[in-house]
DNA sequence: GATGAATGAGCGTTCATTCAT
DNA sequence: CATGAATGAACGCTCATTCAT
């Protein structure tokens, strides 16, 4: 087995092992064993396993933006935006589960509420397109006038729970459900 | 110390020590220093950790129902109803903190998972006030025609979204806010 | 077994398995076998390895000074004092082997270091009636004026050094060489 | 890098790691990071650490029997041979503070005490100057009748102690002390 | 010879749970 | 019932050593 194949095998049992049974359900022995490595070999490629999981964040996200961001045009109206960003955004986390539950139990966790706080703080990522649409949209009279992350409950917080039941088998999100949702999304915020 | 005192405190505990760290940051021996009994007390209350967490869960909706539900009149129309509901689930997250950070740990878990999987299958609770809303809601062609568990994410997700944002400090959820979220919540099931 | 007897038979397996392998030779599975307890036991009573080797220097020296200190006369001439108090050093070595190879395994480290630190800046404790021993001594023109460091230096670093070799076997430290021995010791630092 | 400059920084790298960290303070990849060879190099020149750590403790033997020995005249009086040789032996410990520290830690480990086993049995190498020395001095009346190991013990066990405390700072053995310091050490051999 | 990724036994420590008192 | 000392499996992590390249 080459090197970036075990590193990649690491990192896709760590995400597997943690969207399932969450970071303390999957010990690093469990993700070794799995991945076919070591025990020693996961710090290799990763300090400790706090950075271990930071580093598949900062993967997932690479991942993600580039899909969402696809085929997105600036000039078009701002609902036709939302609905393309937020439709991609639904598609991506059905068609990768493993990466939804992960981001999932990210959030969920003093990880996640650090990041969020810098992000909170300024810092430029990935994430702006929807500031900076949200940001457009109040001042253009078209969405609520709101705190941006009222704005963000609003839109992403649906959203989120739907995915979360869909991957749980408790609702069939399928295609003619889709775009309902997103509108219904639309529908919260506009104003 | 009488006997339920002890089994109060035992509860109290945990919740408060859950909420603030985590399933896995409150160990057995910290909840039982916190409510001052000895660490196998607890094991006379509650046969295992686990058993202690969904004891907490039970405790929590009996706190929460009573609440979201006084001054609830069936027969006023579906709209106030369901913004009163709202609002007082509203209230009541922001007045317990405690009381929603354990809600979120519970709901990420293992245990969320097998509580809410036996909820969908049919058993019948407190939150039946809300199921027979929306029903009724989509009856009378009020509300979207989805499927229930769409328009729980939607009324839902925003909710749990908001409190979190509000509990961490990345807003404040003041008097003026509140009308306007449940609102857009309403503006996303509303026909 | 009772409480005190756990606690005892930790002390002494730490003692002697640290006095005969070192202290990275001497893991705590390996002491809280050899003193029949589980692995998790000794912290009940330790919080650290660290703060066991600290609690058993500290124990040692309770066990040390007063020993070493029975039939002291502070108002007998300097050089019977020295003898004395030189003397009974040597004997408590030789009698209690365990106890002089931990201290030197302690004194030759880090902890040791810092201990040694801490006494220089002139913390009070047992072993303050060599230093108010040499004061007086240099005082009177008794010893050697030289600074106190090197009059400790001049006194003890022989018993360590041929302390060590008894230990070891390389020489037998009988009681007619003794006398001669602390005498030597004597010659180096008198003026 | 030629094949004898790497094994000349892999030896200056471990003696200066092993001095500064001790043993277990110093792993081989830091040493091997430090000498800027791959980890495995060092098992090219060196079969394990502890062989590293024997052939170290020679190289150092090495370069000090040269360093004592310069100079020596063995046919001036034994007081003079002695001042002269434990005076090269203090002066060689303060301008090579590694060299001392490595050898305290060598002294105080398993591989120490092995090595002065051997020795003591008999075997022949640089040390024997100072056992010449001394069994000379015994023999001519001039030095106190005590076995060899004493001897030595009172010879050089102030000055381990006293350049130990030099070099952890807690005196400053400066050109002024270096002469009352040996002649106290002739003071407790000589008759 | 030289490399450095890979190994896995072993480390110090934690903690849900038990049980003699 | 209540206690809390005791347990021991499991955890995250280290590091001397190996071996395919």
């Amino acid at each position: 087995m080459s090197k970036p194949d075990k590193r990649e095998e690491i990192v896709r049992s760590a995400l597997e092992l943690i969207a399932e049974h969450g970071f303390h359900g999957a010990p690093m022995a469990m993700i070794s064993k799995h991945a076919k490595v070591a025990a020693g070999t996961i710090y290799c490629y990763f300090e400790s396993k706090d950075l271990l999981i930071n580093e598949l964040y900062k993967d997932l996200e690479k991942r993600m933006y580039p899909f969402i961001l696809d085929g997105y045009l600036p000039d078009r109206p701002i609902r036709e935006r939302f609905i393309h960003l937020q439709t991609a955004l639904l598609r991506y986390f059905i068609n990768n589960p493993l990466d939804f539950r992960f981001l999932e139990q990210y959030h969920n966790s003093p990880y996640g509420v650090a990041h969020r706080r810098d992000k909170i703080l300024g810092n430029k990522n990935g994430c702006d397109v929807f500031r900076d649409l949200f940001e457009e949209g109040i001042e253009r009279k078209l969405l609520k006038e709101l705190p941006l992350s009222i704005l963000f409950g609003l839109a992403f917080g649906p959203v989120l729970s739907i995915v979360r039941d869909h991957i749980l088998g408790f609702v069939i999100l399928d295609e003619t459900l889709i775009t309902p949702v997103i509108e219904a999304c639309w529908d919260a915020i506009k104003r």
